[in-house]
DNA sequence: GCTCGTCACAGAAACGTTTCGAGCAGGCTA
DNA sequence: TAGCCTGCTCGAAACGTTTCTGTGACGAGC
């Protein structure tokens, strides 16, 4: 027995003796058909099993039904948590959602633009996460829609879904700074990226307005991985005793993580010895000890959005690009912070 | 100015002065082409900036090129880490991976079905996770390859990828007995999943082996997730003091760190007054307070190798089905497991 | 009783590739 | 020189949809 082929259109046409533009209409629910050869149709479909070839619907349309999301790495719970908004919103308008992690990749940014004009895309959801260039993005930009998460790019003005990065971390380091702190160092993410420069921002107000000055706050510039807050807190703390900050303003949870990880190993106790911020608020970060102060970000609304202006921007038809503008970013006062050893 | 199209392979044919097979034969490197042509093609590729469509292609060749990855969620650092293995295997074949994220959808089980007869995968990669019936695995295997990721269902011989959960469990188990517990509980994964399955035999066999009787250990059902385990733990420490558990043994590190969780909300200290085992060492598991003992699954290289099996299951050309078999579950030791307080 | 619209439907032309078969040189063996 | 292979090239037919255009039938209006 030869292994039956899948059944097509035509199979449903001549199945339901209708010609295969009634069976298209039928499945579109465009143009009008009798009541009675839409149930033939449908009864076909039923007995033949039949489900519609995507490619040549693709081909067709001139459109895939399918958006990219472009993460920086999935293991940061943050990215996760974005993925699942755009997931959602997705899957509620039936269109697929493909994964690009480009450092899983070893061509990355040429690939990239190369698949969205490949028409397998009709669009991008864009985390620039660890620091890739974004001009990238420009050139994806040219050649189909791009919404960007936590990211703007001065000059260009691109669709973009943002948290108000600048006052949450204004906010967290005033906290920091009632306690007490007047040496503090900032380890913070990678400078090209727009959150990591908000973030640097908002610290930054947040001495000034503590009468410090602005200039002597060391900054030392990670790439938002665990390793290098290991590592940068390792550097920022080498200093004798006295002269060493009593603060670390982290410019993400992982990075703090990585920076406690860090005083446990040296038996830095926190926050006793070492005050400690992070921002992104993890799932994880909560159940640290000490438990971490940070700044909560709305992952999950902020995928959800992003994915959301994405289909605006493609189907052009009724809402302008909304869904764009800034969200708030919310402090979570927990337990590693605490005034100074010596104050002062 | 009108909106200037797309340019398909007709208009490279035109620019070469060559034919469109001709084209077609130097893309794809099938045909001999003569050199000086071959040239000319490449030149009005560039020049155009000509890229094929996806759609067409998949259409003709029967084939997608893009596989499907199944998460039950993505904030699980585990599927995270599954995830980014897939993808690295993908991206090395220029196979596009779509994300499947069942939970973030309304009808799950059906769609995928669909979504793989569609002709828009070429295959899945299914990782069963918070406790779906397998029969829809089942269902899916129907109409194309599907490989998974620790599971297996017994009576169908499935292609999957899987560790040694039994040994593992039994093992980490072992390390708690020879603490000197006798009084344990189990909160396991959800019971139609295999490694929950395979776990709890891994617990008896060493409780066997300590000469405890096996069926007296209390078995809580939980589904994976943080919060069952919170509230299972509740659930599990709730009898007078004399008669609780001295350990509690968890199916995943997740269920494990909300139990700790828990112990921290109630006040029992970890280890001293509780000892706990997880499953999974995720990331963050070395990091808490105490660190977590678990089990150690090499998640990036399970997805790497079941994404590798599924390709071989495509190209039935040279290797077998290879990369299945069964990959090592190695015990971390750490610091939450102590003796019990009263011995005995 | 004829034309005119409307309503259902069917035919056929795309969409952009891949690939089979045929054609057409030119060099080789008899 | 006739025949034959070999190497390159082209035309054309798919692949499975969507959608434009055309065409009967039918009722209404003069």
């Amino acid at each position: 027995m030869a292994t039956r082929r899948r059944p097509t259109m035509k199979d449903v046409a001549e199945h339901a003796r209708v010609s295969l533009s009634t069976v298209s209409y039928v499945l579109n629910g465009t143009g009008p058909v009798a009541p009675e050869r839409r149930d033939r149709v449908l009864d076909a479909v039923r007995v033949l099993e039949y489900s519609p070839n995507g490619s040549a619907r693709s081909l067709k349309r001139r459109r895939a039904s399918t958006i990219g999301l472009v993460v920086p790495e999935l293991t940061n719970q943050f990215f996760a948590m974005v993925a699942e908004g755009v997931q959602k919103a997705a899957s509620a308008r039936d269109v697929l959602v493909v994964l690009v992690v480009p450092d899983a990749t070893e061509q990355p940014e040429e690939k990239q633009a190369t698949l969205l004009r490949s028409q397998r895309l009709d669009g991008v959801v864009y985390l620039s996460g660890t620091g890739s260039l974004p001009t990238a993005i420009l050139e994806l930009q040219r050649s189909g829609p791009v919404v960007l998460v936590d990211e703007q790019i001065p000059g260009f003005d691109l669709p973009a879904v943002v948290c108000d990065s600048r006052r949450g971390a204004r906010e967290v380091a005033r906290h920091v700074f009632e306690h007490g702190h007047r040496r503090v160092a900032v380890i913070g993410g990678p400078s090209a990226l727009w959150t990591a420069q908000q973030r640097l921002a908002g610290y930054r107000e947040a001495a000034a307005a503590a009468g410090l000055d602005t200039d002597e706050i060391p900054v030392l510039v990670g790439d938002y991985r665990q390793e290098s807050g290991a590592r940068l807190a390792a550097q920022a703390l080498a200093g004798p005793p006295g002269t060493r900050p009593t603060a670390l303003l982290c410019a993400n949870d992982l990075m703090a993580i990585g920076a406690l990880e860090h005083c446990k190993a040296a038996g830095i106790r926190v926050p006793q010895e070492l005050s400690l911020v992070g921002f992104d608020d993890l799932p994880v970060s909560g159940l640290l000890t000490p438990r971490l102060t940070t700044v909560r970000q709305p992952a999950h609304d902020m995928g959800f959005r992003a994915a959301t202006a994405l289909f605006d921007l493609l189907e052009p038809g009724d809402a302008p690009p909304g869904g764009l503008g800034m969200l708030p970013a919310t402090v979570q006062l927990r337990d590693s912070v605490a005034p100074p050893a010596v104050p002062g």
